[in-house]
DNA sequence: ACTTTTATTGTACACTTGTTCAATAAAAAA
DNA sequence: TTTTTTATTGAACAAGTGTACAATAAAAGT
């Protein structure tokens, strides 16, 4: 880590705070770098000294969060050692259930005048986490990165999806939907 | 259409020429509304009249394009009724030849620091044309939109790896890339 | 406790933003 | 062609942006 000095821990804090009370009351936006400045009470100087813009403060709160996301995702592999889609236990998947924990961040993500790097960041962490497990796997003739982003972004579009209706199934019921899905290609093939 | 106004067209088109202009040079996110106003010797009030930000401007190309998305989508369907995985003809596949004929487009859409907007259209789109075949499709107890979303999200998974990769691939090997996952579950699952 | 280092502050600057308004000119309607 | 409508212009405004610099104060190092 490097921040070792007190008062660029101070001031993070403080920037980091106003932005969080900010967010309560008006889209991420359109809030303004002097704004947040003002309810911090740091001068605007000492903001660019460490970010950039209003976006690089919030994107340190969503890594924290891509740690979470992290925890989740392995969570299933510590009761399988390779994850077959066929033979997920669907309450093993905790994926859905960190979206839901961090909801409040995600209907800022997936919000439409937010940059596109705050997906890339969750893509990036998912495409990474399924990566690993693919890479694992027997050759089967697939470009695996290909793969990985194909069925991490799928994911992905569920996601969307579910902010899109507000959250309104839970978290459990789209982790039955997700494993449905992934065994939907094989039911239908079968049956023909 | 509603521009009658032969001022309105002239404005626009000069608008969209400018912007064209100075997207060779840097990227969308640094470029602003006075530097465009001033290339395309328009009032800065005038820009205001029609779009609200930069970003709209861009959002009239992105519509363009959208159209002829939808073109190559159906290009498979010109030839079998309804769209099955496992019986598709990897060379009826346009869509990865649209994004290859838009790839200048495609690089300004999938950059970081612009808003998830023109994700969105390019995501409604594909999701919209999925959506449409797959509530042909007799019932397997999943939600379609929730199906529909997975699937469309999933082909944007790879194009975001190709665009990632600088389309080092041809389209035609996405295209057969693309068929050989939608039968990966199929195989994989077949042979345990 | 004293010295050195450096984060923060206040001030200033040129620039962009988004909005308003009366004056103008170009198009549509008569 | 003349009248009416309205898009465009130019000017001005308060506010935010990004950057620079010397002065200050609060840390770290000794």
């Amino acid at each position: 880590m490097k921040p070792l000095d007190l008062r660029v821990i101070k001031t993070k804090e403080a920037l980091h705070e106003a932005l969080l009370n900010m967010l309560k009351e008006k889209p991420l936006h359109s809030i303004t770098v002097t704004a947040i400045c003002r309810e911090a009470k740091v001068n605007r100087g000492t903001f660019y000294m460490h970010y950039g813009k209003v976006e690089d403060l919030f994107e340190e709160y969503f890594k924290e969060i891509m740690k979470d996301l992290t925890d989740s995702y392995m969570e299933p592999y510590k009761h399988v050692q390779t994850l077959q889609s066929n033979e997920l236990d669907p309450s093993t998947i905790r994926i859905f259930h960190h979206v839901e924990k961090y909801k409040k961040f995600y209907r800022i993500v997936f919000s439409k005048y937010v940059p596109m790097s705050y997906y890339y960041l969750l893509f990036d962490q998912i495409n990474r986490l399924l990566n690993q497990d693919i890479k694992r796997q027997e050759d089967n003739g697939i470009d695996k990165d290909m793969l990985s982003a194909y069925q991490a972004n799928a994911i992905l579009g569920m996601v969307i999806e579910w902010h899109r209706q507000d959250f309104h199934q839970s978290a459990t019921d789209m982790n039955e939907l997700l494993v449905k899905i992934l065994n939907f290609h094989f039911r239908e093939q079968i049956g023909k």
